[in-house]
DNA sequence: ACGAATCGTTGAAAAAGTCAATTATTTGTG
DNA sequence: CACAAATAATTGACTTTTTCAACGATTCGT
């Protein structure tokens, strides 16, 4: 036996054997911070981020969400809402129709083209989510969506 | 069997069923906002948030991290790594010490003080993750700490 | 020894987030 | 029904965070 205790990693492991590295939280703020970059990287060549490319995705699979939905939804003021749709609605991808049942609020439609744009978009997102998850098995990868979303939607 | 092939929910599940939802970024993304909302609130009554309890952790945790290790590890710009450690370092609970191996560079530690603090905001921490992960066993705590590793640390 | 690279710092500019007020509409209650 | 309270979207002001280029000090490679 080492007459040592405890051995202080050296390099690059310095900081990954510390206890921060441990802690929930800053491993899903890293893995959010590292797979949101390569997100907009990807979707930059659509003109997309990773916000504008959730609102479209909603839009495009007919879910008819109203902005108020969005905003809780993507954890968004409801005002960061109003500018992304603005943004869509101006490119056309997408349409506010006021909600029949309920006039006060909007409800988010896809164009033809938002929909012909996002089924791009979404290979290219497909392709980076491949890409991040080499190292690990697709057993993994669902087990892993399903125990974020225990997360995600606590209740 | 039902004559519709398939058949859209209703209300809150609406939004939950739809192909977004099954996107690994967007859940990281959803339960990294949840988390870190959580962790702030908990953190305010220390005066910290969870970027300087990170900075904090390291010091506290005498892995004598350089700012541009700082800045790699928790995805910072270095310029916010100065603004960090120089609040911390105004509340003495931080010291920049010159790297005698290398005198560009700082080395974080922490004093008695902001050891003192941080294992007080370790409790509230640790209180908050047991929260949120109420709904997952310990088995799966560890489990889901792994995967996150897998994307946090890709080489 | 000397040019290129690196570390921390500064400051400016862009983007994102927070919040209160406003209008239009709906909901609940008498 | 009438009317007060609540809710949806929007706007504008304000703060915080992010991003970037430039700079002095120091180190590295040759």
């Amino acid at each position: 036996m080492s007459p040592i205790g405890k051995t202080r990693p050296t390099g690059r492991d310095r900081l990954r054997d510390s206890v921060l590295a441990g802690d929930l939280s800053f491993l899903l703020a890293r893995a959010n911070a590292l797979t949101l970059a390569a997100a907009n990287a990807a979707l930059a060549e659509h003109g997309l981020k990773a916000r504008s490319y959730s609102v479209l995705a909603l839009a495009a699979d007919d879910v008819r969400p109203t902005q108020r939905e969005l905003a809780e939804f993507l954890r968004l003021d409801p005002s960061q809402v109003v500018a992304l749709v603005d943004g869509l609605e101006k490119r056309q991808l997408v349409e506010r129709q006021t909600d029949p049942a309920d006039r006060r609020a909007n409800v988010l439609v896809a164009t033809d083209a938002g929909r012909a744009l996002f089924a791009q978009a979404q290979e290219s997102a497909r392709a980076v989510e491949l890409g991040l998850l080499a190292a690990v098995t697709p057993q993994d990868h669902e087990r892993l969506a399903q125990l974020l979303r225990l997360l995600a939607f606590p209740d």
